[in-house]
DNA sequence: TTTATAGTTTATAATAATTCTAAAGTAAAA
DNA sequence: TTTTACTTTAGAATTATTATAAACTATAAA
């Protein structure tokens, strides 16, 4: 990923390029597999690859504002923390409980062939399949 | 529900049936459809519904000891607070992001065609279903 | 280029959900 | 009944997250 990509991601985010945001924005997006993060677990990352500080806050108002621009996605697990998703597209996660590890699954490999019609006045958003691991 | 089965959740619980307890034990699974709640949900809930007061730590201690002993489930939802469930029955649910609400979707409700193999060494524990509503 | 402006980082405080603690109370055993 | 172990409770502690406000910095204006 080139650096005006990164660039173009936080503009489209409406922020600033300052150097910790480059980093985090680096960090997130430069990469080829899909990175799933806890701010504390991306906290400390940064603090490991980088040399330079970043306060909490920081990273809480980057992420969001990337979430927010739609770069980033929410998943929903068990436990305290909020997880991120840099994969956007519409997937389906595996969790391995024991690792607290999420593990993508494309939309292609999952097919579903009966779903309830939604209650009266609804509509269905999306469907999330969300596969628990054993060892 | 009889007031026997009510001591039995209590019992196979590790718990006393105390006044306390019981009621909370009452109005948890005493009830035809299930019932989806957070903690802060059934402690005004049990304020209306009752005359003596409960402290919130008695609510906590007494709702994860029903969830220990399996009486209970808990559902992940996006936002800050834990949800939990009476269906301990395999099932999905629609949810209703307007109105922060869960519904049940029964297991037969739903069937899936295709879904990726686990990963090495691991296995499927379950497969959760999650439907996103909109208006 | 300076200078002004609006936006940013940061340490720290505040908040919200949950868990812990220890003293006073209660159920069940002896 | 008396004793013992368990329970309730108010409040303190903890954890994740959000808010605040003072010291910076990128960018726009001059
Ligand atoms: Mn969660
Ligand atoms: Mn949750
Ligand atoms: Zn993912
Ligand atoms: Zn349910």
């Amino acid at each position: 990923m080139k650096k005006e990509d990164i660039f173009k991601k936080l503009r489209s985010s409406g922020l600033r390029p300052t150097k910790q945001r480059v980093e985090i924005a680096k960090f997130l997006f430069d990469r080829d597999k899909t990175f799933h993060f806890t701010i504390e677990g991306l906290d400390n990352l940064l603090a490991k690859k980088t040399t330079f500080k970043f306060a909490l806050a920081t990273i809480y108002n980057t992420v969001h504002a990337f979430k927010k621009a739609g770069h980033l996605n929410e998943v929903d697990v068990r436990g305290k923390k909020t997880y991120f998703d840099t994969n956007i597209t519409r997937h389906h996660h595996f969790y391995d409980n024991e690792t607290s590890e999420l593990i993508d699954i494309d939309a292609s490999e999952v097919v579903i062939q009966k779903i309830p019609k939604a209650p009266n006045g609804k509509k269905i958003k999306n469907v999330e399949v969300f596969i628990n691991l054993k060892n």
